[in-house]
DNA sequence: GAAAGGTACTTCGCTACCTAAGTATTTGGC
DNA sequence: GCCAAATACTTAGGTAGCGAAGTACCTTTC
């Protein structure tokens, strides 16, 4: 197996650091998610820049569409499955609704609130991003065998099982 | 095997967009990388402010400490090694400097050239910093034995190295 | 039924980041 | 030896994000 990255510092490591002391299976995996996040991150930026989207915006839409009732929700609903602020949830749908891919809706039952609501165009422009999503995990995936990656799977559900509990909720984001 | 919240996220992909498709090992894998990068990047730095670093601030210093001539680097090569810009760099570098945990030292040999130099207050904290980091890597990957770590450890390598083999090059960060 | 407190969203001030342009210096071609 | 191109870093302008304060509304309590 060729070396990647990762292995070249880890070795660095055991070189200059040796006194430090480290796991080397533990660090391996943590700097492969990590690694593996940021070329995940990268590759879907360049790929949704083809059809007109930004990571973010995507992110948005997607979490407005993959709900129990898709293509409706409540900004504070949303901020919270994509991770970010109450601020930075009406930051994003200030700029989705001038895109024309959301609309605000005053709720009538509780005139707090406002309902996020997927627009026909949204919609489009979410079903194209969805075409071309994916290419680049199944690019990746394409490097296990199909049994692997159900391994790999088992594996890292045990530790997100593990990072929830410590976490409490279920303060998510796909 | 109890439930995460990649497992709901699935199910209900699988309830509302048949019509899509998608393979399920597939997605569940990237998801949960994604769902522990995020993870450790939060706990991360929820550890690092109690030494009085921000994450970024520890990013820099590390990739300052771990390469081949630890303590030294000059901006452009910072950058890359953490994946920000240049002028990011220039910006996270201002920050360090008036904190007193890294030098500025114009070179003789090329004077368009800075090297940046860790001060001993800087290695100091980086010291302590990494004394407490990896604490909630420790805390996730006790949830697989030893064996299990290094199946994901490997099988992560597969994955990484098609990556780096798709990125061309090496634009590395730890 | 009015005050007190909680909730939902937005606005404000600030930070980190990016791209692009600017400054200073070195290198390469003729 | 001098001008053009490349390189290294910084500055400038703009964006997305956060926390905290603000506004509007609902709910509880007495």
């Amino acid at each position: 197996m060729a070396e990647d990255w990762t292995d070249r510092h880890v070795a660095r490591w055991r070189d200059h650091w040796l006194d430090i002391g480290f796991d080397e299976d533990v660090e391996g995996v943590f700097t492969r998610i990590g690694r593996l996040a940021r070329h995940l991150r990268d590759a879907k930026a360049a790929a949704l820049a083809e059809v007109g989207l930004t990571d973010f915006e995507y992110d948005t839409l997607h979490a407005l569409m993959i709900r129990d009732t898709p293509g409706s929700a409540s900004p504070t609903e949303l901020a919270a499955e994509v991770g970010v602020s109450g601020a930075g949830m009406t930051g994003r749908l200030d700029g989705l609704e001038r895109a024309g891919w959301i609309r605000r809706i005053p709720s009538v039952d509780d005139r707090r609130r406002v309902i996020v609501e997927v627009t026909r165009q949204g919609l489009a422009i979410w079903r194209r991003a969805m075409d071309i999503r994916g290419e680049a995990e199944h690019a990746l995936a394409a490097a296990l065998t199909e049994r692997e990656l159900a391994t790999v799977n088992r594996l890292l559900r045990k530790m997100t099982l593990r990072s929830e509990a410590e976490d409490g909720g279920s303060p998510g984001a796909s």
